[in-house]
RNA sequence: GGUCGAUUAACUCAGUUUGGGAGAGUGUCUUCUUGACGUGGAGAAAGUCACAGGUUCGAGUCCUGUAUCGACCACCA
């Protein structure tokens, strides 16, 4: 083994490895239960950011994890064709060259489509693979493969035939710079200063006015009315009448409706249903006509008059000049208020009525809220189990179609000679209704998260009923960012149910976004994204993922720092050289297994603990709780392993009894071993490395079964009773230290303790490790001699003489703060036992450990108090 | 307006379904180059668990309310 953690010397190595002999590959094994992850494919329009990192490290941890336990465990991988996102991408590359969408036409953008992607994929595949990522490569599937094309013709004709796609004429999100149409979770609202316009509305044959109050002067050219409330007793009378539009000089009606709201402005709503959602249900409950006045690029048409061609915002410009000037706008207030922008643009978006796809949602949504309800599928943690509540309920219908070419094409054509609607899966040849040859495709392509929908199943083969299908669906969970729970989660959930008639996954574990170190959002804007590519090159991807994962809580947001790395490549560092201590004390030695050798105190201390971290990690895994488990696993091989069993070991190792140094040897490697598989999971690079190196291995550690808690070898009672013997050794550290002595000087040790047989047997750990030269029993305080520093522990009472070291009035102050210490203790059980109420309702167990623990305190404090007394 | 989260050491955060002696990392202070590791060892200081009530023998943990910060959803002429 190299002398230095280096994480560059074996990573690449070992990739390489694991994936040429085919370990991560998953195959239906019937005698085997599966366990299966779909990863949330990452979207081909650039590189992995942190948030990805955190994504694969925790799929990654828990694939690995459940492999090891033996199931057959599939994580299937794949990327996102992401329609819109990759299609603005792209459209921005082509105009740095000069290129627009038109100029190339249809095909020709396509063909650079599919370039980018392959470009784009490979890149992204490249990262996950740095990660460590073990997921199944041979099934690596593009959303635009022409298996998810199939699952998608068959899932949009499914739902076509229930009635439950519909195209219709409705209010949707409109970008004018993306030039599609958004659906409602596409849209982003940020707060913005606005005005709120008054404008002078006439009755008709009247010099009186109404005064609407609008924030969108501009689409005055497509109200067909206002509105009042029927409530409102200022304005019913006017209800019928009609008032003259100003510029445009045409007559529009007043009608009485509850959408004015009384309080809010002058109560009198223009209304606009082409360009206004509430207006467009104003419309059609009053039967106006609908109005559209902008063009699909945000310019005005022919209905804005001399206005037509300019641009929404310029035109507003000028026609607020010329209604000031016509005396018709009475009023400019400032007027803050949220407006839609583009997801992938940031362009304001325009509410615009539109022939579009939709599917109806009413119907889909029950059974994807009962799933929930039921536990078919389990969120972790639990409270998103309300957010996805919430938006289900009060779900729209969801507008699937898209005026983009990079995507899955409608399954829909028309035929040119009888205008039959056809949908099928295959593409027809002639009009199943006239017969007649000439069809037209519909030029639209699907929502992006249409085929996303599709992919826990799409992706194992459906809509054939294949036998991965049978095998691994649904899968067990998915793991992924709650800022996509609406986009991606509840439509996975429900189209799994219609589809398959079976819920998607099991459980849905959340994670947070990664921040930057003062938590902000990490973005392009700010330009505080961390590459995890070069962590990776910095530290090696196992301080990347341990950090990640560390202090983790499933749902909580995670700020990154580089100290935090940092301190996990020192981590890696430790497991490294504590590893490299084991391997060479075992090299020229014939290693036992531990079943033939006899565990001393502190054998069966180590042996004990980690048992209790199997057992504690495994639980923490189950339940989802990786931070938790890297806590215990840390704390366990930093603590226990390297500061306390390895340095225990060293006498034995050193000194000349055979027996013994063959059994320090023996636990050694068997706790290494099974810390290294406890570890793989999480840190699966250094964890393989040293693991090749361990003697009597073969093979690589992924595939080697899971430790498994073992009560035969959890010597509760033994580790107890040694973690005595390691108070002694804290106890002349911590004399030494506040006496100012240097450790390395030694000193006698003198106790007072009905525990002589275990101290005996441990004397060479103790002088080891507390820097002393002999141990003597005594029956009293006198025996050690007139100066001594005294310690109360809980196997005995320790005397430490110091002679010229000790400073009296030191160890005065050292004494009363001890005392005041188990004085506290003391107050604190006597009130707990004198307290009627626990004894009577509290267990019994807990009143006799209460109990016992004021005895001992009690005796601590006698002696403390002879002991000052003897200063 | 609705929903949810956060508030624990100087900083970053764990502390859960099942209430029973406040934890980690980083930083700070003191100290040690002992044969895995100075990317290290040993020891120490450091917290009114946001606030106010309540339930309980017992609350960081459960309940109610308040404050501050944040997220999401809805509405906004």
């Amino acid at each position: 083994m190299e002398k230095k953690y280096n994480p560059k010397s074996f990573e690449d190595r070992l990739y390489r490895e694991w994936e040429e002999s085919g370990c991560f590959k998953a195959v239906r094994d019937d005698s085997k239960v599966p366990f299966t992850i779909v990863m949330p494919p990452p979207n081909i329009t650039g590189q992995l950011h942190m948030g990805h990192a955190m994504d694969e490290t925790l799929q990654d941890t828990i694939i690995r994890f459940k492999r090891m336990q033996g199931y057959c465990a599939l994580w299937l991988p794949g990327t996102d064709h992401a329609s819109i996102a990759t299609e603005v991408k792209i459209v921005e590359e082509m105009k740095r060259e000069g290129l627009s969408k038109e100029q190339l036409g249809r095909e020709g953008f396509l063909e650079r489509a599919w370039a980018w992607k392959e470009k784009y994929e490979n890149r992204i595949c490249t990262q996950i693979k740095k990660l460590g990522s073990s997921c199944d490569w041979s099934r690596l599937t593009f959303t635009m493969d022409e298996k998810c094309t199939r699952a998608v013709r068959e899932a949009f004709v499914n739902l076509y035939n229930k009635n439950l796609i519909y195209r219709g004429n409705r209010i949707i999100n409109w970008c004018p710079r993306c030039k599609t149409t958004l659906s409602d979770v596409e849209v982003e609202y940020a707060e913005e200063a606005g005005h709120l316009w008054h404008i002078k509305y006439f009755i008709e044959g009247k010099n009186d006015a109404l005064v609407v109050a609008t924030t969108r002067p501009e689409t005055m050219f497509g109200d067909v009315a206002v509105a009042v409330n029927p409530k409102d007793a200022r304005y019913r009378r006017l209800i019928g009448k009609n008032v003259i539009l100003p510029v445009v000089n045409k007559p529009i009606p007043i009608v009485g409706d509850e959408h004015a709201d009384m309080e809010f402005g002058t109560g009198v709503v223009k209304i606009t249903p082409a360009h206004d959602p509430n207006d467009f249900e104003v419309g059609l409950r009053h039967r106006l006509p609908v109005v559209r006045v902008m063009n699909d690029d945000g310019t005005m048409n022919d209905k804005a008059g001399k206005y037509e061609g300019l641009d929404r915002y310029e035109c507003r410009k000028l026609l607020l000049k010329e209604l000031s000037e016509g005396g018709y706008l009475v009023k400019e207030e400032p007027h803050a208020h949220n407006v839609g922008h583009c997801y992938r643009c940031g362009c304001t978006v325009e509410p615009i009525v539109s022939r579009q796809w939709f599917v109806k949602m009413e119907e889909l949504a029950r059974p994807a809220i009962d799933a929930v309800m039921n536990k078919k599928v389990t969120f972790i943690p639990e409270r998103f189990a309300k957010t996805y509540y919430n938006w289900m309920e009060n779900v729209k219908d969801w507008c699937i179609s898209r005026q983009l070419w990079w995507g899955h094409r409608i399954p829909v054509w028309y035929c040119e000679e009888c205008g039959a609607e056809i949908c099928e899966k295959n593409d027809p040849e002639v009009c199943p209704v006239c017969g007649g040859k000439s069809l037209a495709q519909d030029e639209d392509v699907l929502d992006t998260w249409f085929s996303s929908a599709l992919w826990p199943f799409s992706t194992l083969g459906y809509p054939e009923d294949t036998s991965d299908l049978e095998y691994f669906y649904p899968t067990d969970v998915l793991v992924t960012g709650y800022d996509i729970i609406f986009f991606w989660v509840s439509r996975m959930i429900f189209s799994g149910l219609e589809h398959m008639r079976k819920v998607p996954f099991r459980d849905v574990l959340m994670h947070g976004l990664v921040r930057d170190e003062k938590g902000r959002k990490m973005s392009k804007s700010l330009g505080n994204g961390v590459d995890p590519l070069e962590v990776i090159d910095k530290y090696g991807a196992d301080s990347l993922r341990f950090s990640l994962l560390q202090g983790v809580a499933p749902g909580n947001d995670t700020r990154y720092s580089d100290a935090k790395v940092e301190a996990c490549a020192n981590f890696m560092n430790k497991i490294w050289n504590a590893s490299r201590f084991v391997i060479t004390n075992a090299e020229n030695v014939k290693v036992k297994p531990l079943q033939q050798v006899k565990p001393g105190a502190a054998d069966k201390w180590i042996i004990s603990k980690l048992q209790a971290v199997i057992r504690d990690v495994t639980l923490a895994l189950n339940k989802y709780e990786l931070g938790v488990a890297c806590q215990i696993l840390y704390d366990f091989t930093w603590s226990d392993f390297c500061d306390w069993y390895i340095e225990l070991c060293k006498p034995a190792l050193y000194g000349g009894d055979e027996a013994k140094k063959e059994s320090v040897i023996a636990v050694l490697t068997f706790v290494l071993e099974n810390t290294l598989k406890l570890l793989h999971p999480f840190i699966p690079f250094i964890t393989d490395e040293i693991y090749r190196n361990l003697p009597g291995t073969e093979g690589t550690i992924m595939l080697k079964d899971y430790p498994r808690y073992n009560s035969k070898i959890a010597y509760k009672r033994d580790a107890a009773a040694f973690e005595g013997i390691m108070d002694i050794i804290k106890a002349v550290r911590a004399a030494k230290t506040e006496l100012g002595c240097p450790p390395s000087k030694k000193v006698s040790l003198y106790i007072v303790t009905e525990s002589r047989r275990l101290i005996s047997s441990n004397e060479d750990s103790i002088l080891k490790l507390a820097g002393a030269k002999d141990i003597t029993f005594i029956s009293s305080a006198q025996e050690a001699g007139e100066k001594a520093v005294a310690k109360v522990l809980h196997i005995g009472t320790l005397y430490i003489p110091m002679g010229e070291l000790v400073d009296a009035d030191k160890e005065r102050a050292r004494l009363e703060g001890e005392l005041e210490t188990v004085m506290n203790e003391i107050r604190r059980a006597d009130g707990k036992l004198n307290n009627s109420g626990f004894m009577m309702k509290a267990p019994k167990k807990l009143v006799d450990e209460e109990r016992a623990k004021l005895d001992k305190y009690m005796a601590m404090r006698e002696k403390i108090l002879e002991q000052l007394k003897n200063l």
